[in-house]
DNA sequence: TTTAGTCCCTGTAGTGACTACAGGGTCAAG
DNA sequence: CTTGACCCTGTAGTCACTACAGGGACTAAA
């Protein structure tokens, strides 16, 4: 059995911002912990795990929602394949979207740099280019 | 001369939500037009203009602020191409690194679909993935 | 002329996913 | 015994919208 930790400690080993446990107990996606005599909440091993499947999730861009489901059917035990490859297929599409997405943004963006002679001068194709009419 | 559309209208036109214009005109991004007897908003054509050039703008990513003063520039006719050409690369920058944190998402996601079963068993690699320590 | 429907106005609250802050209590080191 | 770092709480702020409630105005049909 690992000691108690609190929450500055829990914040720094999974490297997530003190306040956003806290956010995630107010929301449920961590279970209130138990507190010590004073009131200080204690983690054990088992937060933890349960923390950083959250923030990898969330760094994989799972919304709060997606993983509240995923974490609800590992709760329940009841965890099948089928389920989470439909809402992973599901999310790689849309950042496979976004990707295309930011793209589109990148070559729009990087030739119009191109184009910006970057003197001082009051003509900006960037600025033409927004301006354009159509 | 233009006839005055209202915000509806100009809505329509632009493709924008007619609550978003109202809103570009509280933090000070759209002048606030002449009213009508009743108190009806009255754009004309600068405003089209203006709202398209901030609807571009967004679409290639850039945050109100960067809006804000890309506009501030126009306003005080005081482009110059050098400001401009900065703030447009350091967006560049930042949609190049966005690109490439979507694209490991998008490996690591297609990689792990890929090895699911898809069956409705309670092995789950998605799961196990996430909830592996270190 | 009435009525129904669509538009416009306002202020305010809600969204997602945090992050920060104020105002207090606790604890360990020197 | 004091200083500083930690913990607690509730609340407000962030970004860029979006939605809603409650009211007035205008248009077209019955």
């Amino acid at each position: 059995m690992m000691k108690a930790i609190t929450r500055g400690q829990l914040a720094k080993r999974s490297g997530c911002n003190i306040e956003t446990i806290r956010y995630y107990e107010k929301i449920g996606l961590m279970p209130e912990p138990p507190r010590s005599v004073r009131g200080y909440r204690q983690y054990d091993e088992n937060h933890e795990r349960r923390l950083l499947f959250v923030l990898r999730g969330r760094e994989l861009g799972f919304t709060i929602a997606d993983l509240t489901s995923l974490l609800d059917l590992v709760d329940r035990r009841a965890v099948s394949c089928g389920e989470v490859e439909k809402l992973a297929r599901s999310h790689l599409r849309s950042v496979q979207e976004k990707i295309s997405d930011l793209k589109r943004m990148e070559s729009t963006l990087s030739a119009t740099v191109r184009s910006c002679s970057g003197q001082d001068v009051p003509e900006c194709p960037l600025i033409d280019r927004l301006f354009d009419i159509k």
